[in-house]
DNA sequence: ACTCGTGACGACAACGATGACGCAGGATGG
DNA sequence: CCATCCTGCGTCATCGTTGTCGTCACGAGT
């Protein structure tokens, strides 16, 4: 920038005048300053403008979610980059695969940036380490997964609704034995949905058979290994409700491998893109990531404004979408 | 920091010292840093930091890439993190959409935020505005598609090859009569992809219909009536190229209405994760994402510890992935 | 002619941190 | 006992930029 104001013949105060369309700089002036600007390829240091400025707004928000390779993770990346791209935000990016470390890590990478905000789909279970961050000022707003130990934003899906919404489905096309897959225990999300599973099951006066409950699976390979297992019981289900995307994906092909797609009933948790080209087509428990990401930045905007009041905690609800699977009925025993 | 210096009692050199991990401060005084640190909730400014530094890192990663919200793009976001994380480094995610004013933007934030690289799947189809950077020292890998008026790295795939193999596949299938659908015509890949499409049926002596070959396909949508319309022609296609992701969906998702689905041979460009259960499976032409970013990453990690040469140009090729759409046999006329 | 306001611009300090250097005091070697 | 080195820490300038305030010229109003 000396260099500039050196070659225009002006001061440096006048060439950051110029850059940041200041009034006050004649447009004589401003056009030297321009052309020394393209002739030297000067780049205005943004770092050192926020760093000087009053405000200090560095223009990122961090956003720390499950897997960005997921299509979960993905959509709601997009979501946010989209909503937060017209007030002139960067998204800095990062997965942290249930890693309560790495989260840490990021967490305060982002705070020695100086991001403005940050969106946390979090690995840990306690949140506490971030009660100074927001005694700070710092933005932060939850999603999927509620805070727990701070007192912050968060948008939520309601997985026990959901999960009782896919049971009492299946229930109500008349099965009565019914399998649940889901992640690990410590995941609350997978909680939650076990929860939802077993109110319907109690609702509809069901037993609840524990060998029909399989939980801890983190992988396709695990959700089909599970559902062979369960097609090998003596008293097997007719009808699974997966709890996860890749545990349909998992449980979908053990079916095709058995031969019993066609048999077992499958109703999955999370939609994508292609459930309807599955043959059958998936019937699945939709959480809207568009309306999440719109949620979760509309919140995140409202505190970067300035706005105050207690956190927010919007819980949206899961919709069913019945493609086929979920409605094929039980074979009867015998 | 002065406050800190200050609560501990020594100079805020001394806390720099401390923060950074150098030498030169005994235990004790290293104790009382820590603690006043601890107790004024101290935070390490990265700003500040690298603009005093003489090597400057920022440790970020620009990624501008076509939409994050797509398997593609989020597939290659998650390798190139996994890469770049261990080096120290954070990325920043931005899609682009196809639009150049976009990039430009993007791309001046980025260097403005003096990024110590970036990963470009360009929007433009010129990119001489870009040398004055490369000149400044800034790395640029272009990724999927290869740089125009600029000579800098690029990974790419093999466009052209996967498109002839996808058409040969079907022709040694006994097709005659293939049609295939692609993106925008200003869009390198699918211009390169179109061009392996002709090279295959010149090879094997087949005449191209130009009524076969349609473009312009932006969505699942125009993807589905395209393909209406070509099963509505008087010599129907009896196989299908389907030039992009989402293009094969709509392709899909046409024939099924047709009830063509078995009628119809298939291959797509583009693997995708539940493509094994879709009815019938498909025969994609698969691109290695991970490893498409790895080698990004690779070259990227070697710009930046100050390799110098020529810039590198990988071509990657891609397999055809057989699953069942395309191997159905063409339909004995008459 | 004198004041006064206004617009264009510059001088200077400061944002938060670190590099270069200096200085005191104790250990070491001859 | 003195020269020398090392350790531990402080002082000062500086990174690139902008907030604050001052200066100067010029035109208008009386």
């Amino acid at each position: 920038m000396k260099d500039v104001a050196l070659l225009a013949g002006v001061s440096v105060k006048t060439v950051s005048r110029v850059v940041n369309g200041e009034p006050g700089a004649s447009t004589a002036v401003r056009q030297r300053v321009l052309g020394a600007v393209e002739r030297l390829d000067y780049r205005h240091n943004l770092g050192a403008s926020t760093l000087r400025r009053k405000d200090a707004r560095s223009g990122i928000v961090g956003a720390l979610l499950q897997d960005l390779g997921n299509s979960f993770s993905a959509g709601l990346l997009r979501a946010l980059e989209d909503a937060l791209r017209e007030p002139g935000l960067s998204v800095l990016a990062a997965s942290l695969d249930e890693e309560p470390e790495r989260e840490r890590g990021i967490v305060s990478d982002l705070v020695a940036r100086r991001a403005d905000g940050l969106v946390l789909m979090p690995a840990t279970h306690r949140h506490e380490y971030l009660i100074s961050e927001r005694r700070a000022g710092l933005p932060v707003v939850f999603v999927d997964r509620r805070p727990h130990g701070l007192d912050c934003d968060s948008v939520t899906v309601d997985n026990h609704g959901g999960a009782k919404l896919a049971t009492a489905h299946l229930v109500a096309g008349g099965h009565r034995r019914i399998a649940m897959l889901t992640d690990l225990e410590e995941i609350e999300t997978a909680v939650e949905r076990r929860a939802g599973y077993r109110a319907a099951l109690a609702e509809k006066e069901i037993g609840f058979a524990p060998e029909l409950l399989v939980h801890d699976i983190r992988s396709e390979m695990a959700a089909a290994q599970a559902v062979t297992a369960l097609l090998d019981l003596a008293d097997p289900p007719t009808a699974i409700v997966a709890g996860r995307n890749i545990i349909t994906v998992g449980t979908v092909r053990a079916l095709r491998a058995a031969g019993a797609v066609r048999e077992v009933a499958v109703v999955g948790f999370d939609d994508f893109p292609m459930a309807d080209l599955v043959e059958p087509p998936l019937t699945v428990i939709r959480q809207d990531v568009q309306q999440i990401g719109a949620e979760v930045a509309r919140i995140l905007l409202d505190r970067l404004n300035g706005a105050g009041g207690p956190p927010q905690h919007v819980v949206l609800e899961p919709t069913l979408i019945q493609r086929g699977s979920g409605e094929i009925p039980p074979r009867r025993p015998g």
